[in-house]
Parts: C-alpha cells; structure tokens; sequence
DNA sequence: AATGGGACCTGCGCGC
DNA sequence: TGCGCGCAGGTCCCAT
C-alpha cells in the first residue's frame, strides 16, 4: 500500500521519466478510475499537453501541465504507475510523443484519477495535516498535547499529519517504544519527542531503500522497493521480537491490523 | 468530539 | 479438489 515513501520514491521517479514529455492520447480501460471530470473531458483535457511539473503532498501524485491543469493521482491500496508502460491489464495507458507509455494499473480500483484546474481545491488536500519534514518536534509535541485518540489511529490520520499509513505507523511506533493503544495526551514529552523523530527516520529510510512492496507496490519501473526487509513488527504476528525475542502481536485498532512487540511496546 | 463500523473492490490464503 | 469465507487497507460516510 503506497504511503508516503512508496508515493515519494514514485514521484522522483516520475521526475526522471516523464518530465516535459507531451501527452499524445489517453487509452482509458476502466472507467471507474476516473473520478473527475467526465472520461471524456479528462481524455481531451490531458491530449496535447505537456507535463511541466510534478509534486506529491501526502499520499497525492500531481503533475502540473502546461494547460494549466493538474493530473491527480491517488493510488490508494493497489494503484500502480509504471514507465515504460507494457500495457498488460492496465486500467488507463498515457502514451507520450516519444512514443513510450505510461500504465496505471490498479486491481481493485479504489484509486482515484482527477484532472483538475487547481489541486489546491480538491477537498482532501484542503484537510491535510502538515508534512512531516515540514514540521519540527515542538509543533509536533503542540499537536497531539490536545488529542485524546489512540495515537496510532492518530498519526494515520490525514488531516493531523499527512502521509503515514498502517505500515509506517506501526513501524515508528515500534522503534519509539511506545504502545499503539496509547492516549495520545499520555505521551510524555519525551516520548513525542521519541516518536517524531522515528516517524521522521522511518520514512526517510524507507525513501532510500524505495518503499516496502507489500500487496502491490512497485517502483515505477516496475520493481519492487527494498524495505519491507527491514520491517521490524509489521505483518509479522506470531514472530519474535526483533529485540527481544517476544512474539509480536496483531489487535485491530480503528479497524486496522496493528502489530506491536507486548514488551517494548509500552 | 471521538469512536466504531460498513462501504468501496478484488485476489489470496485458509479451513473444511 | 473445490468452495466459501475472512482479510488486506486509504478514505469516506453514517451512526452512536
């Protein structure tokens, strides 16, 4: 599931492969893909246009064309971008003056495709929560003094701070000691101190090693990214302790699986 | 305000 | 072998 890294690492990617290529006919294989506006003012808004500049804010792709409009993409669990397209089952193929292609692939179509004339309007964006890079400890510290919520499902949440999914949660989690359960406002400040700091670490790491392919995730050559290697609680119930040797353990928290080492978890 | 659950969707792994 | 079920998770939406 692509979060913050995994959309990073695709982004830089983009940079390289697709910056300033012209758009020369949009194939759309499913539909459902396309959120806004009409497949068919979509395909004729994106024809012709050059990409001009790429950004990502959260887990949101958007290249700026030179119409003025902006592709937005949110890949969702099982969105995929991949260059150069093979244009095997690909739910929209952008095919490029140069005459290579881009595919996006997604098997169960949760992802979203908009073409808009400002991002900066698309609701969602409006609601995010700052950029972890973007902020410093003590503004994080100020965030969650407030909140009452189980801080994992807190730091998943969009609009308190942008770009960590269940992955990384759990991960950064682990590696500041502290229990998922937790109220956030019972996070000592050293604690919060703690956690920012290995938000921060986990997902620039992540960012190096170019995301953790779990599920679907591929680089937008379609490889693999190489950290899930590194994974130390997720998707690793029954599994010892990386430190100490405890089984780690799955509960649902918000509806989410959510994997922790019982013992240096706390 | 915060929390829980379901919906969206499809493929996979499990148990019988 | 084959079937049905639960599960996976980003986000939205509704109910409590």
């Amino acid at each position: 599931m692509p979060e913050l890294p995994e959309v990073e690492t695709i982004k830089r990617e983009l940079e390289k492969a697709v910056l300033g290529k012209r758009i020369v006919e949009v194939c759309v294989h499913h539909p459902a893909v396309i959120r806004q506006p009409s497949v068919d003012k979509f395909k004729k808004g994106l024809t012709g246009a050059v990409i001009k500049n790429i950004l990502r804010r959260a887990k949101v792709l958007i290249l700026e064309l030179s119409n003025g409009k902006s592709l937005v993409i949110h890949l969702k669990m099982t969105g995929q971008l991949v260059y150069p397209g093979v244009s095997k089952n690909s739910r929209v193929t952008f095919k490029f003056s140069d005459r290579t292609c881009m595919d996006f692939n997604d098997q169960r179509l949760f992802a979203e495709l908009r073409l808009m004339d400002d991002w900066r309007e698309l609701e969602f964006i409006k609601n995010l929560g700052p950029e972890p890079s973007q902020i410093n400890a003590g503004q994080f510290k100020e965030m969650l003094g407030r909140k009452k919520t189980k801080i994992k499902p807190l730091i998943m949440d969009q609009s308190f701070i942008a770009g960590v999914g269940n992955l990384y949660a759990a991960e950064a989690l682990f590696r500041a000691g502290i229990h998922p359960g937790r109220a956030a406002n019972s996070l000592s400040d050293k604690e919060k101190e703690l956690l920012f700091s290995q938000i921060k670490n986990t997902l620039e790491e992540a960012i190096e090693h170019k995301g953790s392919s779990v599920d679907q995730y591929v680089q937008l050559t379609g490889l693999p990214g190489g950290y899930a290697k590194y994974h130390k609680v997720y998707d690793r119930a029954g599994k010892p302790c990386l430190v100490c040797k405890t089984p780690i353990k799955r509960i649902a928290l918000g509806g989410r699986g959510t994997y922790f080492c019982p013992k240096c978890q706390k």
